[in-house]
DNA sequence: TCCAATTAGTGGCATATGCCACTTTCATCG
DNA sequence: CGATGAAAGTGGCATATGCCACTAATTGGA
């Protein structure tokens, strides 16, 4: 009999989280969507925003995303003027990253939108279980999951 | 002064949710990586082997995902012989898919690695707290959001 | 029966993310 | 100080996802 009917089958974590960000990247997105940022973008100038000129590793670890994916999703948010890259002055290999007062400007447009949006779903939900939900969330992202190291049979 | 350092802020559920599923997907990805398969490819396998030769639309609804997305998605898997396609008997628009016995094969394969990386996920969070987290998941999933269809100003 | 509207997919284009192999800088140590 | 190893990014390659414009098939009437 398959595992998946097994009695204490559950189903995957990952894949039930996917599936909900899938869904709720969608909501958001059509909410920023006047704005021309994707929800992932909004997230990614919010939280530069909210940084003092951070180097590209900080907004990373921050994000929990690899560095080199933050790089390229920071190319077209650089080439359509809302951020700017600059050396830091102490360390050559850093490279740290600011808000253009255009992309300030973005950004104040798409929190507009973005409010409505968080509003919608918090009252759909109760800001009481929103909040929950986040934490839950954040408690997860910050798992140190590792894996058993699949045993050297030595 | 910011609107995001306002006594009732609140922080994006987007943005929140998808950190964390970027977290916890490199973690599932790592435990699969001895299969060759993503977890997102682990988790479309697994949809279709529970379904009965499900319509590509069928995939899409049920994984809440775009359907010319999932077409993508699929394309890797079919070039690995994992699954294939079929038209289906009565109305030739629907297109049917199935995992080949390889891919049945690859999915058992990985389902072990995964039950591991679940386990470990379980005995960190707690079986009650995961399925907790998995059906508030789900809630959002299918909450039907709908931005209040900026009332046309005329 | 024939055309309009609907349904299911496809392809192209763009962003999101990761891993890996490098290159450039630093930091360390002998 | 020079070799070594670590740290921070970059670029290339591959998959993940979406939207839009189209095409092919069906379904509903008129």
């Amino acid at each position: 009999m398959d595992q998946a009917k097994q009695p204490g089958f559950s189903r995957c974590n990952n894949a039930t989280l996917r599936r909900a960000a899938r869904s709720l990247g969608r909501f958001y997105d059509d909410a920023l969507a006047p704005t021309g940022l994707k929800s992932t973008q909004f997230g990614l100038l919010f939280q530069i925003h909210i940084s003092s000129e951070p180097a590209m590793g900080t907004i990373a670890e921050a994000l929990i995303m690899d560095l080199s994916a933050l790089g390229h999703t920071l190319k077209p948010l650089i080439r359509d003027g809302y951020v700017e890259t600059f050396a830091d002055k102490d360390d050559r290999r850093v490279k740290r990253v600011r808000l253009t007062p255009r992309g300030e400007a973005k950004l104040d447009e798409a929190i507009r939108l973005w409010g409505v949006a968080q509003q919608q779903f918090e009252d759909k939900v109760g800001a009481e279980q929103a909040a929950k939900l986040r934490a839950a969330l954040d408690a997860v992202a910050d798992l140190d999951l590792e894996m058993p190291a699949a045993a050297p049979s030595n």
